[in-house]
DNA sequence: TACCAAGTGCACAACCTGACCAGCATTTCA
DNA sequence: TGAAATGCTGGTCAGGTTGTGCACTTGGTA
């Protein structure tokens, strides 16, 4: 399981993808008509592309600037090697203007993405992160504009195998392939 | 216009969001038995959040890694002055490997996030972005782990306003508004 | 050749949606 | 104090959509 072999998308499947990304409140039967396929297959395609987790969800997007949020920025965290990564990463998600974390190369460090209603605002949260003792310093990049704002299209696409044909993206034997 | 006032939210709509990001598949008639509040009620909610902005929409959230992407990293691109921002966003949009780039604070450059199938296909990915002329110079951040996925549902409860009663965000006139 | 996976077309009942209504409570304003 | 506006409730209606099951066809494989 886990299986990274099915890690392969056929222009059905893109195409949907594409589709609903367009046009998120359209339902499977619309979906259908787009693509000239039967609802079944889209039905079939749609579950399985759930299943092998290549979409999460259709969760509502919200846009944190909408909501009084309209500062981001970039915040790396250098870390005490004696507190580990995860009391800090709990000490952050306790911190809602943190919208993610990750841990990076370079210093064994963190990068956080955090959202404030103002420069002003984002001294307090800032102020409010280095507090926890396991943070030895933190260096703050501010976004000024979101030149690309996020996109996974492109990607679904040019991960796309051609073939129209059969789904058989596992004839045979369906795991060998990465 | 883009009235800073509107952007408040009351407990009913923080836990319709939350609702929806728990179980996007649900409807609005579901919803409403859930919130035990009138279907219409949530209806008007949900157009309201929808026409403000706060919900930018429903589209898949594709899980880049499920379909062969496993490896993030944070690109700093430093910029030659000749060439301008909007340039080399435009040649970043070509890639498909960029999701995101925000132009940021500090020596003017910016900040991108990219995807690959490996560490060696990142260099891949790296030097095509460097192959443009106007940049100066990338420094790459590999994410080795994700301590804090994306999430924006701590943010919606802490910007909400408890009142449960009347939206009245605008007030006698309603219109006006966007 | 037989088998299997995938797609097609069709049918059914159950459900949801969008639209509409009148009634009621609360707030605002004259 | 009374009138108007706004929002929520609970109800109806027709029409479209969903989930499911089934028989049939197709292409590749054992």
């Amino acid at each position: 399981m886990t299986t990274a072999q099915d890690v392969q998308l056929d222009s059905l499947d893109a195409e949907l993808i594409a589709l609903l990304a367009a046009e998120p409140r359209i339902g499977v039967l619309e979906c259908s008509r787009r693509l000239r396929v039967a609802r079944g297959t889209v039905q079939a395609r749609l579950d399985k592309l759930l299943a092998r987790g290549v979409i999460r969800g259709f969760g509502p997007e919200i846009e944190p600037a909408a909501i009084g949020f309209g500062v981001t920025s970039f915040v790396t965290l250098e870390i005490s090697q004696r507190y580990g990564h995860d009391a800090v990463a709990a000490h952050l998600s306790d911190i809602p203007e943190v919208l993610e974390a990750h841990t990076i190369t370079g210093s064994g460090d963190l990068l956080c993405r955090i959202v404030a209603r103002s420069n002003t605002d984002l001294q307090r949260v800032i102020d409010q992160i280095v507090s926890y003792e396991g943070i030895v310093r933190a260096s703050t990049i501010i976004a000024l504009a979101e030149q690309i704002p996020y996109r996974v299209l492109p990607l679904v696409r040019s991960a796309t195998v051609n073939p129209r044909q059969a789904g058989h993206t596992s004839s045979t034997r369906e795991n060998n392939a990465d």
